[in-house]
DNA sequence: CCTGTTAGGGAAAACGTTGTACGTTGATCG
DNA sequence: CGATCAACGTACAACGTTTTCCCTAACAGG
């Protein structure tokens, strides 16, 4: 039913070698200036798509990019698929996006639809905890560059991240300053790289200024609103002497803030709230949110240039590299005054 | 490089039609338990994958389906495509998702891109002012079934979307019940029906309760929180006497908010706010937002499941089926006490 | 007139699948 | 003992490209 290059032959009254080179423009070539129009007029009469498949079957690779991530309902996530998406585009090569969320087992399927679609490469944005060594080891042998932008426990990965850590520690330390002592923690999953760090941020900054970390004020939540106010819900009822709130995400803070009013704490007033991310949202949450910036942006298209470097022909860099972009705090008013005034 | 059928054919010691039946295990035809035994074996050896190139060439379909939408970032664009995604993973197809934020003509190139990956299908989840007649006819032409989640000027389509005129109404009939006259409105692009449908209901309502509309408490927004917040600073500058505003979407409303209060304005005493979509986002507002809930799942579940009966071998159905389904008034706090009470 | 060059174009072989149309065996049966 | 028939495999032709290698004019130089 498609139009293909026979159909164009055959109407063009020339051979399909012939069409190939012209709609390719074939460089050092020569096809007589009638001839090519013919073809140029007839192919688009007929509405002539080049048929990928077949492209990518004859060339061997299939100038496509495969874009993984675990659940894009994740604010941060999907911008950075956003902006690796546009890079990727930017550089002539398509996407094939995997969003993971859908399926437990989608991530598996995924690594194996990227190979069997042959993908010239891939991108982790998001790697969930389930992807380990084993699931990517046919991956690697198949020698497709692979690069990350969270790291992936025991594969050593070319990895562009974000340094969580500083993250956390300029979030407490800035907690520190303003003279809380008593500071809870709502935190995210800690199988996870990005999730300790922040933790590890945490305990540095308390070390720093000798102070002991209290691990009852630490609770765990999931993602989205509802689980940060689940989890300041918890927080309250423990009835810990907390003063400020450190959280996992921009999203977690907004959800505990509503549960801290409800229970008529005013913010910054009887309680200090730090998120992280800095999302278009927390600037507009019911107190302006103090949050941790993410060079999101600059993030995707490092991830993105190594990879390409990596499609580079001459390229050869046995060892990963290892890119960690530092976060920025961002003061709004959810911390009350300026740590330094 | 990537371990293929004859390989697998060559190690196993049989020929590549064996193993390709093997692997598909095709009914109806009779292998040898120690041959069968003796090709997965070695296949799984090799770690062999599929190529689907090959077999979308061969089979002359691709079992894939093109998912587009134009800006991800509105959120309940992405939680349409996520759950597209996820029922058309369900039914054995894979995806192909289109991000067309990307680029200025990346939804053009996306509908190109659409048939040289010869997808069985496409499902337009929220298409572009852009998106014309000429730039659909070579798709529709070539026969491939599109499913559309809003509607497009001028073609006939199927289409499964939500009734945001039926929305528009009872967000302005619910105001109007509570005794506002004076209803501002932050809309969105009049040029997409999904805009203008909210309008018409916005109108529909105030002709029912005998009342006159006011066209300069109309604002247009973009997307986001900060649009919003932007759109709500002009209605302050203009001065004018509205007790209530009607927002195109959450973001708007929850940005608009803010410069409400900014102006000293309390929410609902002073001015009522009324969004739309039901975002989580929604709830955990700086005042919980009374808004208009979309069945997205439903809407996706349903579009999904029409596409999959186009690809039908024996169906036809030549008139495009249309399908609007009704939205909800979900009451919070940003309106005051309840209408009825 | 012969030779060499060059512009213009074509034939055909891959790429990795799938499916049809044929072989080959043995064993069974009339 | 020849025919029949499962049971088990194989050969080969597609699918739509790209690309290498070749052919044929035409024409210039000698």
């Amino acid at each position: 039913m498609p139009v293909t290059l026979k159909d164009i032959a055959r109407e063009a009254g020339v051979s399909i070698a012939t069409v190939s080179k012209v709609l390719r423009d074939e460089p050092e070539t020569f096809i007589g200036a009638r001839t090519r129009d013919k073809v140029v007029t007839v192919a688009r009469q007929l509405g002539y798509r080049q048929n990928l498949h077949a492209r990518t079957l004859r060339l061997g690779k299939s100038e496509l990019i495969g874009l993984m991530a675990y659940d894009v309902t994740t604010r941060v996530a999907l911008l950075r698929l956003q902006a690796a998406d546009r890079a990727i585009r930017e550089r002539g090569y398509r996407t094939a996006v995997w969003i993971a969320a859908a399926r437990q087992d989608a991530e598996l399927r995924a690594l194996e639809e990227c190979q069997s679609s042959m993908a010239d490469g891939l991108l982790l944005i998001q790697p969930s905890a389930e992807l380990t060594v084993e699931a990517l080891k046919p991956l690697l042998e198949s020698g497709i560059p692979v690069v990350t932008m969270a790291q992936v426990p025991g594969v050593d990965l070319d990895c562009v991240t974000v340094d969580r850590k500083v993250g956390g520690y300029l979030a407490i330390d800035h907690l520190i300053r303003l003279g809380h002592r008593r500071i809870a923690y709502i935190h995210g999953d800690q199988r996870y790289e990005t999730d300790r760090s922040r933790t590890e941020g945490y305990v540095q900054a308390f070390t720093e200024h000798g102070l002991e970390v209290d691990r009852t004020l630490f609770v765990e939540a999931g993602a989205g609103y509802r689980n940060g106010y689940r989890a300041a819900q918890e927080l309250l009822s423990r009835g810990g002497d907390q003063t400020a709130v450190f959280c996992n995400n921009d999203e977690n803070a907004i959800g505990a803030m509503r549960a801290f009013r409800e229970a008529g704490l005013r913010i910054p007033e009887d309680l200090a709230v730090v998120g992280f991310d800095n999302l278009e949202a927390s600037e507009f949450a019911p107190v302006p949110l103090t949050t941790i910036s993410q060079p999101i942006e600059e993030q995707s298209h490092l991830a993105v240039e190594r990879l390409f470097q990596r499609l580079e022909p001459g390229f050869d860099a046995p060892e990963p590299h290892f890119v960690s972009l530092p976060p920025q705090l961002v003061i709004r008013e959810s911390c009350g005054g300026n740590a330094d005034a």
